[in-house]
DNA sequence: CTATAAAGTGATGACTAATTCACATTTGGA
DNA sequence: TCCAAATGTGAATTAGTCATCACTTTATAG
């Protein structure tokens, strides 16, 4: 199926991606509240008026830019997983992807966790240097514990201390996430050990 | 050293501490940008103007809200892996404790993801909804991966399908965050095996 | 009991930003 | 060439917020 779309509608849709594509770097520059229409307006070079004409109102064109970069995203991702036949493989395409989507939609990503960790916000407010220096020191006392165990012996040198800190608090963090958007799916990691089992087992023999 | 306090300055701490807490429920529930200084007046049963006798303007307000509650929490996380001996048994208290602050504290971690997410913000919009049901989908696509790796005995069974594709998806997403906050500091995971090697080798002898 | 200081109040000013709509401009077929 | 319909415009409207400050109330000390 071609583009049934006349010429009008054509270029209707790329009006919209126009302003899509610079209200996502207003957003992802300064966070959704500091962006007036107005501001949109002037980048894109339309009236505030045509703004409307696109979308109902700013939530409205907001959600239409997330969810079809999502769209996007989810869809690369999906293929990456299907592109092998080897299980390990799939899983190397999927990180390998993941990590190039994440690099050449640096913007939109901003966005996400920025309208999100406040970051406009935060950052003019010097919260965020704050906050990065604390999660920092503290893993790099994470990483001594695992140093410590890998110079005992009582851990094989699988990767650096540090990275091993860095994962330990992500599966941790993605684990209590989980558990809090649906506590009825997700069961709470009540054990410490369901979470270390991962990092204490490899899954493949060694 | 004992409180030098004045029974005016307790009271005034009092108040204060009543004060962010009501501001704290309302910006976990409806994020920053949705709470008026007039409704954390409101609900603390203080005027305007009291707000103001005890911090300078919103922002204000919100740093002191954010970086006293980070502060508690990390003491506990340092107090939690300064705990025990073993390596391991620190790795499990650090867990364990996290999970409890993170479950004892629910409004101030909604507050953090969600002047973050936009929870209040998405939400509200059904943005969040739609994301949601996208990452669950994937997960259980990549969940297959992990079952099949096992039902064929390429991998190991060490921990539920589910639980090692939350995992993966954690240590990769813990990974690039880094590497987006401080390029120089993080080296981007570039080959999928750094991240890999920590699922597939254990860090102890099996 | 009175005077003085401290604490608390909330109407109000100054401002910002979303949305509307009456009007101008462009388009494309007759 | 002309004109109706579609498209584009941006000043004006509307709604809401932060922050101030002149004033009231309360607490303390003499």
């Amino acid at each position: 199926m071609t583009n049934k779309l006349s010429r009008r509608e054509r270029e209707k849709l790329r009006q919209r991606q126009e302003i899509l594509a610079n209200a996502l770097d207003l957003f992802s520059e300064k966070g959704y509240h500091n962006v007036s229409m107005q501001e949109i307006a002037g980048k894109a070079e339309f009236a505030i008026g045509t703004l409307y004409k696109f979308f109902q109102n700013k939530e409205d064109l907001y959600k239409a830019l997330v969810l079809e970069k999502c769209d996007e995203f989810e869809e690369a991702m999906v293929e990456a997983i299907e592109d092998s036949d080897d299980v390990a493989d799939k899983l190397r395409n999927y990180i390998r992807t993941k990590g190039d989507r994440f690099r050449s939609n640096l913007p939109f990503v901003r966005l996400f966790l920025a309208e999100s960790k406040g970051a406009s916000f935060n950052i003019k407010a010097g919260l965020d240097e704050e906050l990065r220096k604390r999660v920092y020191s503290f893993l790099h006392k994470l990483a001594a514990i695992f140093e410590r165990g890998i110079q005992t012996q009582r851990f094989k040198p699988i990767a650096s201390p540090y990275s091993l800190a860095v994962a330990l608090d992500g599966v941790l963090d993605a684990f209590l996430l989980l558990w809090l958007d649906a506590p009825e799916h997700h069961p709470y990691p009540e054990d410490p050990d369901t979470v270390l089992v991962i990092f204490f087992k490899g899954l493949i023999d060694s």
